[in-house]
DNA sequence: CACCGAATGGACCGATCGGTCCACTGATAT
DNA sequence: ATATCAGTGGACCGATCGGTCCATTCGGTG
């Protein structure tokens, strides 16, 4: 059922989602009710339902698409040119200083868990995001391949995956803990195993 | 305030824990209210209360410290006897068994999400969690380290914390995505990159 | 201008749910 | 035996909150 919108009407849609996305960062989900987005975003009862017609649900499902693409677009222009070991490192630099400024927690979590008894698709939305990261990150490892400044043996969706989990497990621990030395550590840790040498004798792990 | 409780107490006590543990690992937090723990633990109203006065949230933290013990006690005796290559190997399958057989997700995160605003007593559970584990990790590389199965140059404590993200953000990215891949090659990953030789110049983060 | 549908405002309803209260039982100690 | 207090049962209340409904305004088009 694809909803006509006016430019205003669209305009007041992403108000309302982006509303709810900042009130919910602060504040959790739990938290944050009808009432409390009516009142951060100006606007009433009637438009809520009017632009998310299934309620609270559809509104939480749209900012967790919105927050799934956020994860992306703060690590532009970084994450999109992996191309040399100096880029790296500025991506890297931007991962812990995204992470450093955002300890209150990761807004797609507890949505996720919130909303996913019930909504099948919204495990689609972290499926894709994981994907798309996955691969950026593996374009990234096979750029660097090919122009040498790493092993020729490093399988680079292997890498990809390793350093993802690098980047999500710190920040969970940096989150859970309010120590910013895991994600550093962590994220470092699998940036340099990247360099150093060695045969990797890996099994192969098929993903999808 | 220390209360008083009889053997009979205790039992019930530990009983709604265990109760309330059970049913929001199965329907997630947000979706089990005390008539629920009541109906599941065969109790009534006046005991929740009575066995945690403050309430939910109370009960929910009780939950939280249960969550943190479990989630050490599921490794045993693995974790606590990471002192040769082997058995780091059958620490990897347990864990790996462990999360596979969990996808409904990680039991900690939305309850820790929930309580944190206004609870800072509740960070401090999952941050002793975080040492308690990232410590026997790192014994676990002291140990390796000292019988000469991995190289000398090894930090055993930044090691511990590359391993210990690699869990956490595997099993992150197999609870969002149902692939249990992520975690299999994080982990693999991670350990493997124990036994690769090479000089590692990394910089010196400090923690804690 | 007239009309129509989108956009907006806000009163109101009903269910859920955390929390309170009081009555009753049962075990134990003196 | 009886006093006492932990343990138990469950009715009940009040607030919160998601959701409904209708009235009104706004903006563009014929």
């Amino acid at each position: 059922m694809e909803r006509v919108l006016t430019a205003k009407g669209a305009a007041t849609r992403t108000r309302i989602v982006e509303g709810a996305a900042a009130l919910i960062r602060e504040q959790g989900v739990a938290n944050v009710g009808l009432d409390d987005i009516r009142a951060a975003t100006a606007t009433s009862k009637s438009q809520l339902f009017h632009y998310f017609p299934d309620g609270k649900s559809d509104l939480l499902f749209a900012v967790a698409q919105h927050e799934a693409d956020q994860v992306l677009a703060e690590q532009q222009p970084f994450l999109g040119d992996l191309t040399s070991w100096r880029k790296w490192q500025a991506w890297r630099r931007r991962i812990i200083e995204i992470y450093d400024g955002q300890r209150a927690g990761c807004p797609l979590s507890a949505l996720i868990a919130q909303l996913r008894p019930g909504n099948p698709e919204v495990q689609q939305v972290v499926t894709d995001l994981s994907a798309r990261w996955r691969d950026l990150l593996a374009d990234g490892v096979r750029a660097l391949r090919a122009a040498g400044e790493i092993d020729q043996s490093i399988d680079p969706d292997q890498a990809g995956i390793a350093i993802l989990a690098a980047v999500t497990g710190g920040a969970t621990l940096l989150i859970a803990t309010d120590e910013l030395a895991y994600l550093e550590i962590a994220l470092t840790t699998a940036l340099d195993d990247l360099r150093r040498p060695g045969v990797r004798t890996r099994r192969r792990v098929s993903l999808g």
